[in-house]
DNA sequence: GCGAGATAGTTGACATATCAAATAATGACT
DNA sequence: AGTCATTATTTGATATGTCAACTATCTCGC
């Protein structure tokens, strides 16, 4: 059994002094949080030796299926973004789970798949993933999820017209 | 005027099928909502050259006052946890914005302070840090933070005793 | 005081991230 | 056809993150 004390970031920080405002104190404590929720599915995966980032990929291109995706596309769609996409495909593909080709009608474009290993592999990893990520969120109630999706939706949006 | 339409991230992420739960949602928009919050932040610090995380360190340092603070301590009031303290504070040592001492009572322990170079750039970097901050949370309503503070905390505690 | 074990910090090897060019193909305009 | 701007991707240099040893020091029990 967990004891289930909700402690305010600030003293999770050592941290001295009260916040200047709770919109400051939010944003650290959004940081914060996800940082631990990011540690917490990479240790999942890690078992498995794979990266978020590289679990991602892979998902989105199952997700993609047939035709492929372009390799900026996936940079788009990634849940964190990441520059390196090159780089991570090139680990991908020579570990065998993805593939990449030329496209014809347009030669500057490479449209990267997901290889019958990767499926496979990806097999394995959902159920992983899904645990890990389930226990992430097991300390929060069904309604503060909602409030939570419409906030962080709120600060996304607010963000875009930087 | 920004056009202040909140999307759900399914369509941001380019995904076609819905989440399995809002619980999976809330956790890739998490994710993605930090990582977007996180970069506003590198963003603003970067043309004063300097991380994120070395800022943080620096505040930390600045919280210390006097004393200083061991190293791994350091890490454990980190905002985002990292094992690099170490050459992290190499990095600032080497601006000349820290500086190390040797504990006598405790020889394995080192100190770690800010200097007066540091602490002049913090007063230079607190206001752009401050400005980025709000510029990041601007889309999100007073009433809203409240329950992302308690959504949040719950998520940690959650998970502390995994 | 001596050795087992814990603790604080550093280091080396390697993976990954980041940014600014470089390359290559396309499209639009002259 | 020939130049120019644009788009898609790759590459190189460099910074940073990560993990597993490793060193040095301390603490405790004997």
């Amino acid at each position: 059994m967990t004891t289930n004390t909700r402690r305010p970031i600030q003293e999770e920080i050592g941290q001295n002094q009260p916040f200047e405002s709770s919109r400051h104190e939010a944003l650290i404590a959004l940081l914060r949080t996800a940082d631990m929720v990011r540690r917490c599915i990479a240790d999942g995966l890690s078992l498995h030796g794979i990266t978020p980032q590289q679990y991602n990929v892979l998902r989105i291109l199952r997700g993609a299926g047939e035709n492929g995706v372009p390799t900026l596309t996936i940079a788009d769609r990634m849940v964190e973004r990441s520059p390196g996409v090159t780089r991570l495909l090139d680990r991908l593909e020579g570990k065998g789970w993805a593939r990449r080709r030329r496209c014809d009608e347009d030669r500057r474009r490479v449209y990267c798949e997901i290889t019958d290993t990767g499926l496979e592999l990806l097999m394995t990893l959902d159920p992983v993933a899904r645990r890990s990520g389930l226990m992430a969120m097991a300390g929060v109630t069904d309604p503060e999820v909602a409030g939570l999706l419409e906030a962080l939706a709120g600060i996304r949006s607010g963000m875009s017209g930087s």
